[in-house]
DNA sequence: TCCATGTTGGAACAGCGCTCCAGACATGTC
DNA sequence: GACATGTCTGGAGCGCTGTTCCAACATGGA
């Protein structure tokens, strides 16, 4: 340790996969998905492909790494644990995602491909384990707590990537509006045959506001939970 | 028409963008997301890379026609109208889509893609339509039906991705139990401090049924839905 | 001093999405 | 029949990617 830090300062700062990740989710924040590349990393890094393979096995591992370091930090501000109100503390762990996909856009993606292809990373237990905790303060038999915690994760995940769509956007609450406009205007557009229901929603699209829709949401989710309470009564 | 389909009939079947849709989906069925290949599909079509992209802009949209392709497909298969038993409706639309997924390991990845990164897609509408309709039939004022219907797809996708994992392994029945094992072991594995909950629920996701945990949570949220049906009573 | 071990960075490779373009083909005009 | 037109085809090739390989380096112990 002592050593590797000596020998480096040298001339830059050690090469280790921890700078490795925070360079990559460097990238990914400047540029969108597409911003990492070996190429990019290592002139960022100022080394060569062989040096970064030697921390990291692949490009793969490289974005669960990201993924898992981005999520890791977003769980960690956890509010302290709140015996009496676990609906809210599961409301909090929830903006905690939420505002980490605001403000990596490309890790929405990631984490719906991260766990569609291999649910058993590290991420997975991450997010169910903080989610779970409260769900388990919610009095729900044991029996339903996989369910539960599920049922909210995917909601979170699943509506936080679909928001992230706005944090793409260049100029935020100027384009942000005009972007809802358009995507509602062209469901609006859509067959009256083939489409009623969805005009039908296309002005709540237009006109809602993100973070009150999405606590909505986990409220909608708590309230079928609590319905698990007691068997029938 | 008539004469596109006299005209090439000289040899192959005429080039169209159904036909390279169709063979995209074979491809990604066969071999995964990685089996498609713009040198693959020039070659099980006997064609060029030229002739392809005269009817297809890029990969990006061969992916997102094959997920539409697939999505309308399986909706399609949607129950007569059920006016009676909407959440019945409900479950047999999830299902549908759960089964694609099973089906076509490769639309879990592709659909989480497809919304995350462009909700304004065809497939969004397509999938809110399906699932909205029922809702609507639950009785929901129509403030919630944005949220109701979200909460909904955001589970289905997000649930059904989950078990695609399973779908990829070769052997299906025997490796499942093997793969949800290990996964399960994984879990209890973890450490007792930082993942009670974690290793709480290790033991129902190796004995838990698929289908029967997915329509689980599908009833959870259908009860925080009726929840909503009437503002306090 | 010399070696063993743990690291580095550059050259090179196969494969990718994609562009470009010369030409085949059916068709409408004279 | 001859020709010009616009649609459609397929092959050569470009720039870029992730990845491998390996000769050189730094360092601590004998």
């Amino acid at each position: 340790m002592a050593t590797r830090t000596r020998r480096s300062q040298r001339r830059t700062e050690a090469l280790s996969r921890e700078r490795i990740v925070e360079t990559a989710v460097e990238l990914l924040d400047a540029d969108g998905e597409g911003g990492l590349t070996f190429r990019a990393l290592t002139e960022r890094l100022a080394t060569g492909p062989g040096a970064i393979y030697w921390h990291v096995a692949n490009k793969g591992e490289l974005l669960g790494a990201a993924t898992d370091a981005v999520v890791a930090a977003a769980l960690a501000i956890e509010p302290a644990e709140s015996p009496d109100a676990p609906q809210e503390a599961v409301r909090a762990v929830a903006l905690g995602l939420f505002d980490a996909i605001d403000e990596h856009p490309w890790l929405a993606t990631q984490l719906a491909v991260q766990l569609s292809r291999s649910p058993w990373g590290p991420v997975t237990p991450r997010i169910f384990e903080s989610v779970g905790r409260h769900v388990r303060a919610l009095d729900v038999p044991e029996a339903g707590w996989f369910t539960a915690t599920s049922a909210l994760v995917h909601y979170i995940l699943g509506a936080a990537g679909q928001n992230a769509a706005n944090a793409r956007l260049p100029g935020r609450d100027v384009d942000r509006a005009e972007f809802l406009d358009a995507v509602s205007t062209a469901w609006e557009e859509l067959d009256p045959d083939d489409y009623p229901f969805t005009r039908a929603i296309a002005d709540q699209l237009r006109e809602h506001d993100d973070r009150e829709q999405f606590l909505a949401g986990i409220d909608l989710v708590l309230t079928g939970i609590t319905a698990l309470r007691r068997p029938s009564g």
